[in-house]
DNA sequence: CTTTGTGTTGAG
DNA sequence: TCAACACAAAGG
């Protein structure tokens, strides 16, 4: 399947010569009709998504639709499910399709990871078999706790005061209004929440309404959280909740911009493990 | 050796 | 943000 065929109207001379030094491929590689996908010299295609400047590389595929596919597949996790793609419904209403729980619960570097290692597909059939089978026993979200149809509450980009001296989080009162209703949380247990993170930790915070600063918060445990994730001013921190009955919260986080270097830090401070021999964000 | 995927640039 | 291009690094 070497179709090594060079653009339209490039020039033709092929130095097929292979001379030690110099002798370079000159010929025009034919541009791929996908988004995301490039051709690779040896007839091959490679599949890219940019981030923040920089370029996040998905792998290389015998196939320019698989390349493309897995661009989609990127394109969704990082940008949403309205991103657009190449092969997949552009939707908009509530996401909550197994291949969408699916890219909710696994981190960028852990799709990326997938998507490199040709194991995307083996993944997800994985996951959604093991979705198929929860509802026997109570204890079926052992294995993968962080597995089930959530939505996106909101994101927030923690201010230096959210990871400073105060211990606390500011909740902007129109997501806390519309999505954390105070009574959910004084109802139950004095105020407190728990939420599950991508790790399938549990984290309770005390959440509240601060009439000083007519604003609602998050205060205790919210310490330890910064410290372990050890979050930085800028850097995103998002909530969701499971689409069930069950009102089970999530939390998650990712650093504001790539370059300030992430792995170290992330396995220095502890959790973390779950970062892959991939160096995603970092030049060779 | 072959192939990847990074460095880089310039267009949109 | 994006792909084209060249090629050094990575892999076998």
């Amino acid at each position: 399947m070497s179709d090594y065929s060079w653009r339209v109207g490039g020039t033709s001379g092929i130095s097929d010569s292979e001379n030690g030094v110099g002798a370079v491929y000159l010929r025009k590689l034919t541009s791929s009709k996908y988004k995301g996908v490039v051709p690779q010299p040896n007839g091959r295609w490679g599949a890219q998504i940019y981030e923040k400047h920089r370029r996040i590389w998905l792998g290389t595929f015998n196939e320019e639709g698989e390349a493309a596919k897995a661009y989609d597949v990127a394109a969704r996790r990082f940008r949403g499910h309205a991103a657009l793609t190449n092969f997949m419904v552009s939707g908009k209403g509530i996401q909550d399709d197994i291949e969408t729980t699916f890219l909710n619960s696994h981190s960028k570097a852990e799709i990326v990871d997938m998507l490199r290692k040709h194991t995307y597909n083996d993944e997800l059939e994985q996951s959604a078999h093991n979705y198929g089978s929860k509802e026997s026993g109570a204890d079926v979200m052992e294995s993968k706790p962080s597995v089930c149809e959530r939505v996106q509450l909101f994101d927030k980009a923690v201010t230096p005061s959210d990871v400073g001296k105060l211990n606390r989080m500011v909740i902007p009162k129109q997501h806390a209004e519309k999505h954390l209703p105070l009574q959910l949380a004084s109802s139950s247990k004095g105020g407190l929440l728990n939420f599950e993170d991508n790790g399938g930790k549990i984290w309770r915070f005390r959440y509240s309404f601060w009439n000083s600063s007519q604003s609602y918060v998050l205060t205790k445990g919210w310490r330890r959280f910064v410290k372990e994730k050890n979050l930085k001013a800028g850097d995103i921190v998002s909530f969701h909740r499971s689409t069930g009955s069950d009102k089970r919260l999530f939390i998650e986080w990712e650093q504001r911009d790539s370059s300030r270097k992430p792995s170290m830090k992330q396995v220095e401070s502890g959790q973390m493990v779950r970062l892959f021999g991939v160096n995603l964000f970092s030049k060779s």
